[in-house]
Formats: structure tokens, sequence, C-alpha cells
DNA sequence: TATTTTTGCATCGTGAACGATATAAACCAG
DNA sequence: CTGGTTTATATCGTTCACGATGCAAAAATA
């Protein structure tokens, strides 16, 4: 009785914790065809709203630091789906922009959400 | 509008995602002084209620698999928490114990949680 | 203008998650 | 008992998440 709010399932962050995991991994059959991952994901979908913006931006629509973000634009470049370009006004920033191939997923992500909703069990 | 379910902040599996790192977050303060990581807690969270577990439980508990656990018992071993010694009925199987270290850690972290329910913002 | 501070981005190291694969022990069907 | 299958664990490679740190450009302040 002394440890009880010690148990697993007594923890709301052990149970929010799981079902973020489990729901991401829900996306796989989706995002597997397409070639990307959870993150990139998001990333595109950030991009399809408002697409050439600078890291910050980026990372703070996601919630997350440029130390993360910045390793996943390289590797979404690198894939052929965005440009990474030095900013114009601010040098210091790196102006993100969707490719053809970027864009290009949209078309084809558009029904993910529906089919993520249905999806029973 | 033909976009509209690909918004960033229509997506629950976004906010779930962001939530559960968010909170998890919000663990580090207490976990650091305690030398352990999140994943590191919820094993000693199960440990805690039941000593002596073969990895496949473990694993079951927590909803990963060995590939996750295997790594993350033995960074625990390596540090002075646990043990993990192979079975007696089944040799295949290696039953993972706490150590004095391990055990004596549950008195500290008995205050976690309603730390945690207590803290604002 | 010169100096300090802040900001934007990058790099490094560590610990998770997880798919794929490997290996040995246990189990089971013939 | 034998050969095939399942089970328990481990290893490897890739991608994230994130603290710490570095650096150069911009902004603020003296």
């Amino acid at each position: 009785m002394e440890y009880e709010q010690l148990k697993l399932n007594n923890q709301l962050c052990f149970r929010l914790y799981t079902a973020a995991r489990l729901t991401v991994g829900a996306y796989h059959p989706y995002l597997d065809p397409l070639g990307i991952t959870y993150p990139q994901y998001l990333v595109l979908l950030v991009l399809w709203e408002q697409d050439k913006q600078p890291v910050c931006d980026i990372a703070k629509w996601l919630m997350l630091d440029t130390n993360t973000v910045t390793p996943l634009l390289q590797r979404m470049e690198k894939s052929g789906l965005l440009q990474r370009t030095k900013g114009k006004t601010d040098t210091r920033q790196r102006i993100v922009s969707l490719t053809e191939k970027g864009s290009a997923l949209r078309e084809q992500a558009k029904h993910i959400p529906e089919c993520l909703s249905a999806s029973k069990d």
C-alpha cells in the first residue's frame, strides 16, 4: 500500500508514453510505402501547410529543438524531399523548402488520417 | 479545405507524441538525481512490484520488444542497478533481479508521482 | 562605433525504439 | 527419438530525442 503510487499502470505518464509509441507505430503501414518515417511525416505536414520556413520555425511547430530537427532535415534533404538554402535577410537562417518530390507526396498522404481513424483494433 | 485533415494540430497522434515527450521530460528533475532515465525508471517500477523476472516478462509489462529491453537492462546492469542470471528451469531465460542499489532507490522514488502531479505549469 | 548578448544552426555523445537477423534451448509432431 | 517449429534472448543498423557545446551572424547596449 505504501508504494501503491509506484505501480506501473497507475502512472499516467506510462500510459501516455505507450499510447504514443503504439499510435506512431500504427502509421507504419501507410508511411513505409512513401519511404518516410513518422517524424519526417510531421516535417512534411508543416511544410505542406507553409513552404519555405527557417529551421527554427519548423522546430517551434513540432516543439522540438534544432539539435533534433537539423539532422532530421539533413536526412530528408539527402533523400530528396527538401532543400536547405541560406537565408537572404538573415544569413544565419537555413530556409527549408520542398522539392517536387516532397510536394508530390502530399497527394499520396492525403488519405492517411482517415485511414487511421477508420482502422479498427 | 482539401488538405484540412493534414494540418498538424488536427492530428491526435501529433498531440499524443508531443504530450508523451513533454511528460517524460517532466521526470528529468526527479530522475537525474537518481542517475536513471525514464525507461530505466519504468523497469525499476516493474521490478519493485515483482523482483526476479525473465526479460520477456519485463518486456510484456512495458509493451516493448526484447531488442529494446535487452540493451536497456544491460546498461542498468553496468550501472549496478540489477543482475541478469541464467534461468534454472529454462536456460534460455535470463532472470533479472534487483541489486541492493536498485532496491534502495525505491525509497527515494516513492515521492516522485506526487511531486509530478503537484507540479504546476 | 565597440562590446556584449542573443539567436540560429550545427556537431557530438548517449540512450532509446525498432526492424531484421542470428542462435540456442525448449517444445512438439511424426 | 528425430526433425521441424516455436520461444527467449541477443546483435546490428538506422533513426530519433536531447543535453552539452561551439560558432558565426545579428541585435542590443554601452
